[in-house]
RNA sequence: GGAAACGUAUCGAAGUGGUCGCAACGAGCCGCACUCGAAAUGCGGUUGACCGAAAGGUCACGAGAGUUCGAAUCUCUCCGUUUCCGCCA
């Protein structure tokens, strides 16, 4: 949710910024309902004062035994100006609502306008493993070694469903096991939410009402604002825990990682290119967020960044970090760096762990504020997202990059101690 | 899933149609006084949103709708909490 009164005082500078993300921004029609808004007010809350003043008349002359009725005929009418005109206000806080909750997030300034080719990789870890055999790719890779049963995972589910099996479950395991112990040694807290959340959570993510047809409602003959959706990340969750709140500031940033398997229609995205597990229906992330004081945001952000990296890193995986054009950013975002894994059977990088901040834009939606010290007054905090990490996407490059000609995979360092000293897979 | 009770400020809780939501009363918290200091005591303060340059005004008793000149109070719907019953792969 955009500040209107940032636009009001500022509307072309706004305008231009969302340009960048390719949103064409019109506030002409929201300023002129916020006018009509604002003088309605003005207006009927003088028939308020005056309605109260001279209510409070009528127990004092009923007590003095005047008569009443010609009062109760002035009540009326201005009853009925007052209904007309909070009828009216509402109507238009419900349209400058509806019109502003559709815009997406304003981008940070050093942003560069456009999509996918203006994303700019900031930094390259390692280099793509050479391969002195053919290399395979990880759908057969999971296969032959029974990591992955994707036909069966069909038969129970169908497409874009997979079972892990075995040494594949094991190692699925593990790299969550190996994620919470880092996020608990970095000082987050450990939650593991509801997988089924309300309408509400949808919404003061930024998510709905745009993507509201992208995720898996468990009541569809009714409406959604009362049914419950299975989550498509626990960030859905996270960032609402607080909705309506006020923190004290104290206690900011608060830190948390959650666990969840994470559900997605993806509908239009199956591409036979995208074989396996790299786009499924469901699939296991570990989330990060946390809830920043605004002036402070930016570490927060460099911190979620530098954590998911060195996740990567501490694996020996071949990555890159690009940081994304402001049209490349979803809509809720102002920022949004990628750490992206190599996968040797497709020859690109493919995003891992999506690290983002949205300032006040979901703290505004969903309403959650810290006490500022200095005015005294409550003020949105900043939240900031990032998986920490998805799995289903490292699978794939685990098992291609750290393949051997044997057709085994040789098992990251890191991961040993939760695979009772397996060091290679085969 | 069914029934009943309940939902008021930081907490407990009064108010059951008007002059009591700048919300009684109690507790907590903050400040001041008293004190060498503390306790006790006394005094004061202690929600948010909105309109307005300001003065000032408006709104909010779980949420929404209704009845009424007027609703925390009466009616309906929904949400939540508690207790009892049913179900329990």
């Amino acid at each position: 949710m955009l500040d209107l009164t940032r636009i009001r005082n500022n509307p072309q500078a706004i305008a231009d910024a969302l340009a960048k993300k390719g949103y064409k921004a019109d506030f002409s029609k929201i300023i002129e309902w916020d006018d009509q808004r604002k003088s309605t007010i003005t207006e009927i809350e003088a028939l308020k004062a005056q309605k109260n003043k001279v209510s409070s008349q009528i127990p004092v002359l009923k007590k003095a035994g005047q008569p009443v009725e010609p009062i109760f005929d002035e009540m009326r009418k201005l009853g009925e100006e007052i209904a007309a005109g909070d009828a009216k206000i509402a109507e238009l806080v419900d349209s400058i609502n509806d019109a502003l909750s559709c815009m997406p997030n304003i981008p940070d300034d050093d942003l560069l306008p456009g999509e996918k080719e203006n994303n700019r990789v900031i930094k390259v870890v390692g280099e793509p493993p050479k391969f002195d055999f053919t290399p395979k790719n990880h759908v057969d890779l999971c296969t032959e070694l029974g990591l992955i049963d994707y036909e069966r995972g069909v038969k129970l589910s169908g497409n874009g469903f997979w079972i892990y099996r075995g040494m594949g479950a094991r190692l699925e395991w593990a790299l969550l096991n190996y994620f919470v112990d880092e996020h608990i040694a970095d000082g987050y807290e450990f939650i593991l939410p509801p997988y089924q959340l309300g309408y509400n959570c949808g919404y003061g993510a930024g998510q709905f009402p745009k993507f509201s047809d992208e995720v898996y409602w468990l009541d569809v003959d009714e409406d959604k604002k009362r049914n419950r959706f299975m989550l498509p990340t626990a960030e859905t969750a996270l960032v609402n825990m607080f909705a309506g709140e006020i923190i004290d500031e104290s206690k900011l940033p608060m830190k948390f990682f959650a666990y969840s398997p994470c559900f997605r229609k993806e509908a239009g995205s199956a591409r036979t290119e995208e074989r396996g597990m790299i786009r499924g229906h469901q699939f296991n992330k570990i989330e990060m967020v946390q809830y920043a004081h605004p002036e402070h945001s930016m570490e927060a952000f460099e911190e979620l960044v530098e954590k998911a990296s060195r996740l990567v890193e501490k694996l020996g995986l071949h990555f890159r970090v690009s940081k994304l054009a402001a049209g490349d950013c979803s809509a809720s975002m102002a920022r949004t760096y990628d750490v992206e894994l190599w996968i040797p059977s497709m020859g690109i990088y493919k995003e891992c762990s999506s690290v983002s901040n949205a300032n006040d834009y979901q703290a505004r939606r969903n309403n959650t504020r810290y006490r500022d010290s200095k005015t005294g007054k409550p003020a949105y905090v900043h939240t900031l997202n990032g998986s920490g990490l998805a799995t289903s996407r490292l699978i794939p490059a685990i098992v291609e990059q750290f393949q051997n000609a044997d057709g085994s995979v040789r098992v990251p360092e890191v991961l040993r101690k939760y695979l009772g000293g397996i060091d290679v897979i085969k």
